[in-house]
RNA sequence: GGCCACGUGGCCGAGCGGCUAGGCGUAGGUCUGCAAAACCUUUUUACAGCGGUUCGAAUCCGCUCGUGGCCUCCA
């Protein structure tokens, strides 16, 4: 069997996967801004990596999957004033900054168990790990990487460049960057204009603050990550991941400081998934053009001719290598919706085909099984190609079906290849791709089935058929659906 | 302006030097009281343009055009 290969965003090219310890994996992954609700842009590294997290465990590695929650808010740009954009927030919807990054964090969790995400092993959050921070800190200032300024401290990247190779993840180079600055804003404070922050003294009306060796203030962008996976992962682990646009400065940034801090790169493996597009346009906030998954789920959004289910929305960023970049449209979408409903119906067939030793085995097809099937491994060990798996069970789709319309009646696959085929399907379709059956995408239909029973039974009843409504009403009661008459005359239905 | 990607048949999307990607759609057909659905088959100058390397290029190199990402919060 083929081994693991990864794309290693740092080197840029593929490369054997092996961990540091063997056995155990540890993966970072940057996770969501609770500020605000969740859009399709943020469904895709979750589910990419989680694909990722899905696989290591499939291998039989060890894995530890930490993704924190970023609930402290980030200060903007610098030369605008400083700005804390949840307590921001909270103030407009008078709502304890806390009470909102609590919100936002349930509503994110929800979308999750939807897109049948497993939960990460540990989930920190940046506000429980301010003293993890403020340590790390110290440390880069002890070891001269770092300064204060009225009450900020500042991490000092001309310093780091001379010494280390800063900008070769992100392909940049601190002189270019020096040139590249658009408009000549003010440093402030700031010895360089290059120099990040680490921590930021808090103007008074800013709301979420802590005590720090340099006053009140609150933790600049990139330490949380270098601080919480330093804790729960070591100074070296295996993975990290999250969106390409976080390659720079984020990424950049939190080597640099783990660089220092640690005397170590903090990850061997740097994964990052490409962004998903929206008419050509990256779907972001400052584009105005998102839409988010509650949007999603429910259809409601202009632009979105129908409701997506959650599988729907995972297979369709499935069918895509995830370091491409995938643009949304609704024909895209629905074409991912019915694809996926061949598929799974014919993973259906498949599992309940049974060995027949009264048919002819058919040997060509038994190899192409095989062979197919075999290919899913292959592929995925490519890189995570899950397009590729996709494709291969599209393939034998075909097939599976043929036995059953009774085009291959005549022959049978052997007991041997339909066991492994049954296996890896479900290996692959369930474990792997973590896809489900979707019992929620059915409520539509469902209700829309009771819609009609129930104007069957108002009809039976209209011309005094009661025999027919209480059946109706009686035999649903059986199946533990309770029909009310309310009092308007409406009537509704409870699953109980 | 700097750095980096990408440009595939009606649409979406694999592809990493030779061998069928696949999905959706289209067109035939099977099934069916009718319809829908489903299923089968069909879709063999698709690879932005122009040069070059090679026995052979969508795939490597160069140039041109186009789109986008990062350079600022961003998955």
């Amino acid at each position: 069997m083929s081994s693991l290969k990864v794309y290693n965003s740092y080197s840029r090219q593929k490369e054997n996967f092996e961990p540091i310890v063997p056995g155990h994996v540890g993966m970072y992954v940057c996770g969501p801004t609770v500020s605000g609700e969740s859009h399709l842009g943020h469904a895709r590294p979750y589910i990419t990596f989680d694909v990722i997290f899905r696989y290591l465990i499939y291998l039989g590695y060890k894995v530890r999957y930490v993704r924190n929650i970023t609930d402290a808010g980030h200060f903007e740009e610098e030369g605008r004033q400083a700005e804390d954009k949840i307590s921001k927030k909270a103030v407009i919807e008078k709502l304890e900054p806390m009470e909102l990054v609590q919100k936002y964090t349930n509503l994110f969790h929800w979308a999750m168990r939807k897109f049948n995400t497993l939960d990460p092993s540990i989930e920190p959050t940046a506000t429980g790990h301010i003293v993890e921070q403020i340590d790390m800190i110290r440390k880069i200032m002890a070891d001269g990487y770092a300064y204060e300024a009225n009450g900020s401290v500042y991490f000092d990247v001309k310093k780091y460049a001379e010494h280390y190779p800063y900008g070769k993840l992100s392909g940049r180079i601190l002189e270019d960057l020096i040139e590249s600055t658009r408009e000549l804003e003010s440093q402030g404070e700031k010895h360089n204009w290059q120099d990040f922050a680490l921590w930021k003294a808090a103007p008074p009306e800013h709301i979420m603050r802590w005590n720090s060796p340099w006053g009140e203030g609150f933790p600049g962008w990139h330490i949380e990550c270098s601080a919480m996976s330093t804790k729960y992962l070591g100074k070296e682990f295996d993975i990290h991941g999250g969106g390409m646009d976080l390659l720079f400065p984020h990424h950049e940034s939190e080597i640099a400081q783990s660089t220092i801090c640690n005397k170590h790169m903090p990850a061997r493996y740097w994964i990052h998934n490409n962004m998903i597009t929206i008419n050509g346009k990256k779907m972001g906030k400052s584009y105005n053009n998102v839409i988010t998954l509650t949007e999603l789920f429910s259809g409601r959004n202009p632009v979105l001719e129908q409701a997506y289910s959650p599988m729907t929305i995972r297979f369709f960023i499935l069918q895509t290598h995830y370091r491409s970049t995938l643009d949304f449209s609704n024909e895209a979408l629905q074409a991912a919706e019915k694809g996926l409903k061949r598929l799974w119906e014919a993973y259906g067939d498949l599992q309940k085909l049974e060995f027949d030793p009264a048919k002819k085995n058919d040997a060509e097809l038994d190899a192409h099984f095989t062979k197919y099937c075999k290919e899913f491994d292959e592929f995925i060990n490519d890189d995570f190609n899950t397009a590729k798996v996709l494709a291969n069970m599209f393939t034998l789709v075909s097939s599976i079906n043929s036995f059953k319309s009774g085009a291959l009646e005549k022959v049978s696959l052997s007991a041997q290849t339909l066991d492994f085929a049954k296996k890896q399907f479900r290996n692959y379709i369930e474990d792997i791709l973590g896809l489900k059956e979707e019992n929620a995408a059915d409520q539509q239909k469902l209700n829309g089935v009771m819609n009609l029973l129930i104007d069957i039974r108002k009809e039976a009843r209209s011309k005094k058929d009661y025999a027919t409504s209480d059946k109706i009403r009686n035999q649903l009661l059986e199946m533990g659906i309770l029909l009310k008459d309310e009092k308007d005359g409406r009537v509704s239905y409870v699953i109980e």
